[in-house]
RNA sequence: GGCCCGGUGGUCAAGCGGUUAAGACACCGCCCUUUCACGGCGGUAACACGGGUUCGAUUCCCGUCCGGGUCACCA
């Protein structure tokens, strides 16, 4: 077992130096929850406001979990967000491969790097002994732990099954420095000699991130705050491999209420979820940005950021210790904003298929509808309720009529509408504004509010109390033919 | 339970020894108005608690309480 020191040199020359790089190291899991996506953004946004690299890495260590298709999920999210990344399995980069089971063979070669240097031990220990027996049994007692080189050899030789585990001082204490949560100091007896390669081979998590972190040059470690507890064990690897300890940036949870985390199991919606629920990427991201993190000094009352703005405003001083709440509300409202600050034309491409969910007629033009409901949706899902009396007349009661503010019942509405049908019909021009003069100028004829006059009028047209745009829009919309069919009816039922 | 971290309105949050303690969402009211929205204006609502330090604490220290994380051959 002589180690080939040239190919740690080598490895070591790989590296790129002086340059803010980040990764973003999810594990391929099938959907993208909310908090991922978050220490997504935040790595890409340290990467971009400092002009660094961005970097993917898939951890696909554990065997158990592995499902089909999740690393598309991965790439697909991060291009649909615009969170592109510089180096990754999809696009090569100078220290792949970029995806952990390929970097096999790695883990295992710098584990008995670290055994030479005495940061760690083979284990030769039964599973048993420390796992499911009592908790008694002390890891610092570990025999395996001074075992003889010679012994060691003569086990290894006996093809005796091993672990390899990480040699924690006894004594003393760990201090590591997070740039959030500042200076963290543990005993080192609080800490466990944790196993670095498993009986497997396969190296565990705390191990492989550790190596790869640094073999890709990693500056800026972003990650949840689980793993606060154990970032003193992470200094003593790299200072057990004579490393420069990176920059760690702890980012606590996104919770869906105060005691537990935002989760699939418990039905918290992922990435994917929110989408098809109606919220719109710039929005979520948006939102999302701002769960666990704020602007300083200029900015600090500004909310809407594209993601450009938010790489320049990005500051990892502005991010939050405190775990968040995830507020569905204040995300529609952020969706709201957005759909409203749309180009009307784009907007209308965004609401067309929602629209035609419920209006199937082509004679009622999309972008018409989309432009009365730009202002009056927060998501795109609410789109087909909104607007299916295009399609359909509803049944409805004649009491929809009767509007106290307006100042319209049975009768009132009666002689509206018989007033209206005339003028209506006469007009040759079918345009919003002759629609709207010929209106108005008949309720001042009527002495009667305009209300009095276009709430029989929009009911008997639309069916429904509540309805997107008023009276002359819908006219317009419906088309001349319709609105007197519509009319007809209305004043059946008032007769 | 040990260790670690956190605690400003219901929610996200600014604040970083002296402020009338921002702003946003939600909620309520008013205005606008052809329903509903949009928009505009206004309102209710907070420093977990107890000790210190200080001329002065939301800000600093200690304790309590509450919440989270972690104690895996999972990540």
């Amino acid at each position: 077992m002589a180690l080939d020191m040239k190919f740690f040199e080598e490895m070591e020359a790989r590296i790129p130096k002086g340059k803010v790089r980040t990764r973003f190291a999810p594990s391929p899991t099938g959907y993208m929850h909310v908090g991922n996506l978050r220490t997504a953004l935040y790595t890409w946004l340290i990467a971009r406001n400092a002009g660094g690299t961005f970097i993917l890495r898939i951890e696909d260590t554990d065997q158990g979990r592995l499902v089909e298709g999740a690393t598309e999920v991965i790439y697909r999210t991060m291009a649909e967000c615009g969170l592109t990344h510089d180096e990754g399995p999809d696009v090569g980069g100078p220290v792949g491969p970029y995806i952990q089971t390929e970097r096999r063979p790695l883990y295992k070669q710098y584990a008995e790097l670290l055994v030479e240097k005495g940061a760690a031990y083979y284990c030769f220990c039964e599973k048993t002994e420390s796992e499911e027996d009592s908790g008694d049994f002390n890891r610092g007692d570990d025999p395996c732990r001074d075992m003889s080189a010679e012994e060691v050899a003569a086990n290894l030789a006996a093809g005796k099954p091993y672990v390899i585990r990480q040699r924690i001082p006894h004594e003393g204490a760990t201090t590591f420095h997070d740039i959030s949560f500042g200076d963290i100091t543990v005993e080192n007896k609080e800490l466990d000699d944790q196993v670095l390669i498993k009986r497997d081979g396969l190296p565990t998590y705390n191990f492989a991130n550790v190596v790869d972190d640094h073999l890709m040059g990693i500056t800026h470690v972003v990650r949840g705050s689980e793993y606060l507890s154990s970032a003193p064990k992470y200094n003593l690897l790299y200072e057990g491999f004579g490393w420069d300890i990176p920059t760690y940036v702890h980012c606590s949870p996104v919770m869906r209420d105060a005691q537990n985390k935002m989760s699939k199991r418990h039905g918290d919606p992922s990435y994917e979820d929110l989408k098809a629920l109606g919220y719109i990427t710039p929005a979520i991201l948006n939102y999302v940005a701002l769960l666990g993190w704020s602007p300083r000094g200029e900015l600090a009352e500004q909310e809407i950021f594209s993601l450009d703005e938010l790489a320049k405003a990005f500051d990892i001083a502005g991010i939050s210790k405190s775990p968040a709440i995830f507020d569905i509300e204040k995300l529609t409202h952020f969706n709201a904003t957005y759909l409203r600050s749309m180009e009307p034309a784009a907007f209308a491409r965004l609401a067309e298929p929602y629209i035609r969910q419920a209006v199937k007629d082509e004679r009622f033009d999309a972008a018409q509808i989309a432009g009365l409901l730009q202002a009056r949706c927060e998501k795109l899902t609410e789109i087909p309720e909104k607007v299916d009396f295009f399609d359909a007349l509803p049944e409805y009661e004649k009491d929809l009529f009767t509007n106290k503010k307006s100042k319209t019942n049975d009768e009132v509405s009666l002689a509206m509408l018989e007033a209206t049908l005339p003028v209506l019909e006469g007009l040759d021009k079918w345009e919003q504004e002759p629609i709207h003069d010929a209106l108005i100028a008949l309720a001042e004829k009527l002495e009667v509010k305009n209300a009095t006059l276009m709430w029989p009028l929009r009911i008997a047209i639309a069916g429904k109390a509540v309805t997107p745009g008023g009276a002359v829009e819908l006219c317009h919309i419906l088309g001349k033919d319709e609105v007197i069919r519509r009319m007809k009816i209305g004043m059946e039922k008032l007769k």
